[in-house]
DNA sequence: AAGAAACGCGAGTGATCGCTCGTGTTCGCC
DNA sequence: GGCGAACACGAGCGATCACTCGCGTTTCTT
C-alpha cells in the first residue's frame, strides 16, 4: 500500500490564500525569525485562521520551504541568471558590481531571505530541504569560482566559495541593518571585502573563457 | 520607596552550582543555539532541578548575560588584551596572525561564544545588556582600527570595523563547523579575507604609532 | 545547641505553540 | 438546482516552556 496522495485540486482562490500566506509568513520571518515565528501570528497577519492555513500547508516547516522556493525562484526571474560565464569572465571590479548589486536588492526588497539564511544556521531548526537557499546559492557560487579559477583544488574552490558568500550574507545584515546613505555605504563595504578576499584567488583584470588558465589583462 | 534588594549573601556550594550550571548553559547554548535552549535542559545537563536553577538566576536571559560576561573576561584573561597599540603597529599581515590565532583559538575552545553573538543577530531575542559580547568586541576593533588609520572618518571606521567584525563571525562559524586540517584551512581564509579587506585602508605595512599618519614599511 | 538563612527538590501553574477537528460556507460542474 | 469537493472557521487538544512554591536539608552564626 503505498499511501497514494491525491492530487488535491486548487481553485482559484486557494492560490490566492497561498500567496497571501507566503506574504505574511516572509513578513512575519524577517520580524522575529523563522524559529521564533508562529503559525497563528502568519495565520493573523494573512487575515485568515490557523486552520485555514493548515488546510495549504502541512507544517511551520513547509512554509518556509515553499518561501525558500518562491524567493529563490523569483531572484532569477527578477535579475536574470547572475552567475553566467560573461559575467564570470569580467574584470573582477565590474563582475562583483554585476552581480552584487542586483543580489543586494533583491535583498532589501525581500528581506525574508536573510532571515531564511540566518536560521540555516543554527542547528536544531530547519533540515536539508529548507536549505535549498543556502546550498544553491552557494552552488552558484562555487560554480563561476570554477569558471573563473579553473586552477583551484576542488577543496580549496569549495573553502572560498563558503567564505565569500558567508562574507556576503554578513555584509547583507549590515546592509539591511542601515538605511539611506548609510546603506549605501555599508553596500560599498560589502564589496571591497569581496574584492580584496577574491582578487588574490581570481586575479582583477578579464579572462578568457576559452582556455584553462586564467588571464589577467585590462582594467586595474 | 526604592525597593531595596538584599545582598543575598552567596555560601561556597552556591559559588560552585553557579559555575556548574553556567558550564552547562554554555553546552546547551551551543548544541541548540540560544532561543531553543530550554532552563530545564541546562539544569538536567547541570545535574541539578529547574527549582535550585532559579535559586540563582532571575530567568533565562540573565543566564546568557552572565556567561557572555564570563567568556568576556575569561578570554582577556587567556590571552592579554589583544587590541593593544604595540599589536596595532605590526605589519598587517603579522597583526593579524597575532590576533585572529588567539581569537579562533579560544573560540574553539568556548564554543558559547559564537552561539551567543549568532543569537544577538535576530531580532525579538536577547537585547541590549546581552550584546556585552557584541558591542564590546566591536568597540575594541573599532579602537584599534582607530590607533592603525586615524585618518578614517569615524562613520567611516564604524563601519569597517563592523563589517571586519561580521566577516571575522562568518569565517569563524565555517572554523568552528569543520575538524582537523579542514578547519585549519578556514582559518587561512579568514586571515585572507580580513587581509584583503583591510589592506587599503591601513596599510599592509608596520605604522608609526608617534604621529598622525600611517607609514608604510618593510615586510610584504 | 538552636535559630536563621542559603540550598535543593520536583510536581505543578499558566501561558503559548503547532496543529486538529467538527461544522458550516462557497465554488465548480452536471 | 443540486451534489461533492475545496475552502473557511475557531475552539481546543496535547505538548512544551519559563518559572513558582511548599517543604525538606545543609550550612553559617552565635
Amino acid at each position: 500500500m503505498p499511501e497514494e496522495q491525491r492530487p488535491r485540486r486548487r481553485q482559484a482562490r486557494g492560490e490566492r490564500r497561498v500567496a497571501q500566506l507566503l506574504e505574511a509568513a516572509a513578513g512575519v520571518f524577517c520580524k522575529v525569525g523563522y524559529t521564533a515565528a508562529t503559525t497563528n501570528a502568519i495565520a493573523r497577519e494573512a487575515g485568515v485562521s490557523p486552520g485555514t492555513l493548515y488546510q495549504f500547508f502541512p507544517n511551520k516547516e513547509a512554509i518556509a520551504i515553499e518561501l525558500g522556493g518562491i524567493l529563490n525562484q523569483r531572484m532569477r526571474e527578477g535579475h536574470g541568471e547572475l552567475f553566467t560565464p560573461e559575467n564570470a569572465s569580467l574584470p573582477l571590479r565590474e563582475m562583483l558590481e554585476v552581480i552584487v548589486d542586483p543580489m543586494i536588492e533583491f535583498n532589501c526588497q525581500n528581506p525574508a531571505f536573510l532571515a531564511l539564511v540566518h536560521d540555516s544556521d543554527v542547528p536544531g531548526t530547519v533540515v536539508m530541504e529548507h536549505d535549498v537557499l543556502h546550498s544553491s546559492l552557494l552552488e552558484r557560487v562555487e560554480h563561476l569560482l570554477g569558471l573563473r579559477a579553473p586552477a583551484l583544488s576542488a577543496a580549496e574552490r569549495g573553502r572560498v566559495a563558503a567564505m565569500a558568500f558567508g562574507l556576503f550574507k554578513a555584509g547583507l545584515a549590515l546592509v539591511l541593518a542601515h538605511e539611506g546613505t548609510e546603506r549605501d555605504a555599508y553596500v560599498g563595504e560589502v564589496k571591497a571585502a569581496l574584492y580584496g578576499y577574491l582578487a588574490p584567488y581570481v586575479g582583477t583584470g578579464a579572462v578568457a573563457m576559452t582556455e584553462a588558465g586564467p588571464a589577467p589583462a585590462a582594467t586595474a
